[in-house]
DNA sequence: GCTCAAAAGCTAATGCCGTTAGCCTCGGGT
DNA sequence: ACCCGAGGCTAACGGCATTAGCTTTTGAGC
């Protein structure tokens, strides 16, 4: 081995920091070697290119996300795991408004593929409501929209008005609970 | 006048174009240009620069879908008249995919600002609830949230399993629609 | 019909970025 | 003591957005 001073894990952390600072449309390979003072090739030495940077950041943001929602539930069943899932979520969008943002930025695939631990962890959630295997997929993919779709506008700054945006969320957590009481299969 | 053969809007036109066609990933004045007939620097005579050609695409997008919903919307009220937004809402999405992601590229209060008259169509659809001026408010939120996280998912095609989509959102409508029959203010 | 100013096009040039090629240099294993 | 490969570097290319400055067209007013 020679000088371990870089390595993939160090290049997305360095990454990482420079989009939750500055966003993501700041994202450059030219500026991520110069926080990590290092010239941009040398990147390569470690990362194949910009769009696998993006896969990697992509993954640990997954990960990061899944491990805060899954101890967050954990401990917890039925409607105050669903809350607590929920609540797990926001938080940590709101902490990492950026890092959230990034998550659309890499091709689906493989964020995906990464995060398919979070749908494990939806789904065991979800698992103490009696429903069918195929209503449990329809009520996460239902509980993912909710939940993406308020974190994405608030961590893009969508919502406009004074209203607090907690008081929102606590609508939506009680619209998602009520919803869930009430899923049967839909009939068609 | 000079040679009217271009103009701001068939810039417009033309970019929407190549996205529905090639995706966002190949939105570039260079790309557009071509397709113009046109060399690039000549596309600033009517666009001020690419961030601008965004924002006059995603206001030329969210006018399209306020009109598409706007209509469906019309002459129903209530559950009837939330039903048909969604689906109205989602049906534009799946007709355009790649110019719905487009509207993330923009910077969110440019956006906003084309949004109003969208949110405008949503809060009369609510009024017929009786909501007070906050909980509307909320509400509209709710559904902005659930309508806009599902549309985003489907149309980077993050749902993996096979069971339908159009059942998923069956539940999705009916979920939203019993949220707001019970929607009180969230206490606090 | 002629004129001419401005609108709308063009070419050339700049600078940033991603990416590749090829070289140099450590430092750990033999 | 040697060597070899990991990990760094510089140089170079091509694509892109953007700017500067020129040329062409055209329609409005005479």
């Amino acid at each position: 081995m020679a000088r371990a001073a870089l390595s993939a894990a160090a290049v997305v952390d360095v990454a990482l920091r420079l989009v939750d600072e500055e966003g993501v449309g700041a994202l450059t390979l030219a500026a991520v070697a110069s926080r990590a003072g290092v010239a941009t090739p040398s990147l390569y030495k470690h990362v194949r290119n910009l769009a696998e940077l993006r896969a990697l950041m992509s993954a640990r943001i997954m990960d990061e996300l899944s491990e805060r929602i899954g101890s967050a539930v954990l401990g917890r069943s039925a409607d105050e795991a669903v809350r607590a899932l929920m609540t797990a979520w926001r938080d940590y969008v709101l902490a990492h408004p950026h890092r959230y943002a990034a998550l659309g930025q890499a091709p689906e695939p493989r964020v995906a593929e990464a995060g398919e631990r979070l749908i494990g962890i939806m789904l065991a959630t979800l698992r103490a409501y009696d429903l069918d295997d195929t209503s449990v997929i329809h009520a996460v993919r239902c509980l993912r929209a909710a939940v993406h779709g308020f974190a994405v506008l608030e961590a893009e700054r969508a919502f406009q008005r004074s209203e607090k945006l907690d008081e929102t969320y606590d609508m939506l957590i009680r619209m998602v609970v009520a919803g869930l009481a009430t899923a049967t299969p839909p009939r068609r």
